[in-house]
RNA sequence: GCCGGUGUAGCUCAAUGGCAGAGCAACGGUUUUGUAAACCGUAGGUUGUAGGUUCAACUCCUAUCACCGGCUCCA
């Protein structure tokens, strides 16, 4: 068998199924249930009763495993003649989850797959479709990695079993390699960014998944909206701005009491009236949209807003500033035509497009169809579905598919961010609404004078504030580039009589509204380089002593590249204001 | 919400039932520096919270909260 990556992924099952066998050896009693290959390794789930995998056994597991290939077992397909035979013999020996699998797959021609020794005995066996490497010759470098909880056939109301990760590669180099990756991962987190760099936190006192930005973070963020801002206003959108709570008579009217009331904050006052703490900006948007009348001519209406929102998440869920409980969506709603849609659908993929490529940051699109229980006229569906696709085409995207996976209410093209460990995340969406324009009765005047219910899209650019700022701390590992970095330059003058000169430069820089100030502290220089490049990840440090003081220019030490040389003050100050422009 | 882990100074971490400690940061002083950590000193704590066991609890037990890794959820 080639050692190349398609076949990585078997490699990978057959080192579950040793991993399988090796906790059959230690635990008996486990019963297996599924251990397939993931993305970067594999994991094996088991149901042991009165055991609770810790890491010690881990380790014990991963020297049974060791065990196990020095044997040099070969792996064997077996095609299962007796199902029933078989089932009841699972049931037998315990193993309840193997014959509810093989119950299922009974007419799709099962299989067992066999670890036989060279002299033919059955040391293990597992229902497996395949395939797996020929023999535990090619099993070398393997890594247990963690356990955790899941439930039997992922669902909640199944029962919760132990699953144990782990990763294997062809070799050790690429096993090391792997290993080292999650080590430096972990330095890129944008929590202990957050904590080292003094931008953000989460106080027991205010709540979980409730972000205070701190000025550094703040300020990243105020730029950032500024683009967002000038660029919607290039785009054709208004911008407007509505409030954070509303009756609850609104959600029932936009539906989002019945679909969305587990995940709502609800407020009650004296009175009696009940308010709720807003979970979307959509019904606020509809709501202007309703304070005037339409005609084709206006449309389509392109409405935005950076408007925060409050969603109940399980308290499981939450996590740093990619899954929050507040967070501010760059939200917008577009009201067109049937037929203005794939204009639009294609002007939005552009600006996502373009905004993503302005922070260097790569993306896989996924367009999601039709569920069961869809809303709305099945013509419509299939229009949009196809406008979707043309959209996606014409710009020549690659994309998944999730088919039946969109929301009842429209289908939606979903832009996936990555994070340090390469978990994904939603960012950018596109979502197509049939539901609640008819829910709300909206209108326009069409060409032919009759009153018709426009179309709407929902839609995010970077998807929520908290999060987009979460990935893109990790992204830039928290050196962000010139026209973000909370701090652009810091002076340091190498001793007290060169602060004058220092000031001169300063306010020079501020008036030219470069983020930048003087360290005058009783440090050394070097100490001083160190901190400001290191630890806070200034993109420039200027330094001056007596050199620069009588020639009159600066010298520059530019994060990473380290010193670069002396300048005129104002050639610098240029390139400087060129670089912010150019935002790089 | 579920399974498991963790919670000690602003930060990173020690202290396994017997006097809560170190480094960094902060503050005071000395030093006036030529490109990624100068030196001396000072202060900083209800060990997440609430109970319990014990002569004695950071340490053991119970509950609870938060965070971390997953699962589930994310119309």
């Amino acid at each position: 068998m080639e050692k190349n990556n398609e076949n990585l992924s078997i490699l990978r099952h057959s080192t579950s199924h040793i991993m399988a066998q090796a906790v059959k050896n230690l635990f008996p009693e486990a019963k297996l249930a599924i251990g397939p290959s993931i993305e970067n390794g594999f994991y094996y789930d088991f149901d042991l009763e009165g055991h609770t995998f810790v890491d010690e056994d881990l380790q014990k597991i991963e020297d049974e495993m060791k065990k196990i290939v020095k044997q040099n077992l070969y792996f064997e397909k077996y095609e299962i003649e007796n199902v029933e035979k078989q089932i009841q013999k699972f049931k037998d020996e315990g193993e309840i989850y193997k014959a509810e699998l093989l119950e299922e797959h009974k007419n799709d021609n099962p299989t067992l797959y066999l670890t036989k020794d060279k002299d033919g005995n059955v040391l293990f066996d597992d229902l497996c479709s395949g395939p797996h490497v020929p023999n535990t010759s090619y099993i070398k470098a393997f890594k247990l990695l963690n356990t955790a909880g899941a439930y039997w056939r992922g669902s909640e109301k199944n029962k919760m079993l132990q699953r144990i990760y782990g990763t294997c590669f062809w070799n050790k180099e690429d096993l090391n390699k792997y290993i080292e990756f999650l080590e430096e991962a972990k330095k890129r987190d944008h929590r202990k960014l957050g904590t080292k760099l003094d931008l953000f936190s989460i106080r027991d006192e205010i709540g979980g998944g409730l972000i205070l930005w701190h000025p550094n973070l703040a300020c990243v963020r105020e730029e950032i909206e500024n683009y967002w801002r000038n660029e919607h206003h290039k785009r054709g959108y208004v911008i407007v701005n509505t409030p954070h709570i509303a009756k609850s008579k609104l959600w029932d009217i936009s539906g989002h009491s019945d679909h969305y009331r587990e995940n709502m904050y609800f407020i009650h006052d004296d009175e009696d009236n009940e308010f709720v703490l807003k979970p979307m900006n959509c019904p606020f948007h509809i709501m202007i949209y309703e304070a005037n009348r339409y005609s084709y001519r206006n449309l389509p209406l392109r409405m935005a807003e950076l408007g925060t929102v409050y969603r109940k998440e399980r308290s499981g869920a939450l996590s740093g500033l990619t899954r929050v409980r507040g967070f501010t969506q760059d939200d917008a709603h577009i009201f067109c035509t049937l037929e203005q849609l794939v204009d639009e659908i294609n002007e939005i993929i552009d600006f996502v497009d373009y905004t993503l490529k302005l922070f260097n940051m790569t993306y896989e699109v996924e367009l999601s169809t039709r569920p069961d229980n869809y809303t709305g006229i099945l013509e419509n569906w299939h229009k949009a579905e196809a406008g979707l696709k043309e959209a996606l085409d014409k710009r020549g995207l690659k994309y998944e598919i999730n088919e039946g996976d969109g929301a009842f209410y429209g289908p939606k093209i979903d832009f996936k961010l990555k994070d340090a460990i390469g978990r994904t995340w939603q960012g950018a969406t596109i979502q197509l609404d049939f539901n609640l324009p008819e829910r709300f009765n909206l209108k326009y005047v069409d060409k032919d004078g009759q009153m018709k219910t426009p179309v709407m899209l929902h839609r995010v650019i970077f998807g929520s504030m908290e999060r987009f700022m979460g990935i893109l701390i990790e992204h830039y590992e928290g050196a962000f580039p010139l026209w973000l970095a909370p701090t652009q330059i810091v002076i340091v003058p190498i001793a007290t009589r060169h602060q004058e000169y220092g000031q001169k430069i300063l306010m020079k820089l501020k008036n030219e509204g470069i983020r930048s100030y003087m360290d005058d502290r009783s440090e050394s220089m070097s100490y001083k380089i160190r901190e400001a490049l290191q630890d806070k990840k200034t993109p420039y440090v200027i330094v001056i002593g007596d050199n620069e003081v009588e020639t009159n220019k600066i010298s520059i030490r530019k994060r990473k590249l380290g010193d670069i040389g002396t300048f005129e003050v104002d050639e610098f100050i240029n390139s400087i204001k060129k670089e912010i422009k150019d935002r790089v």
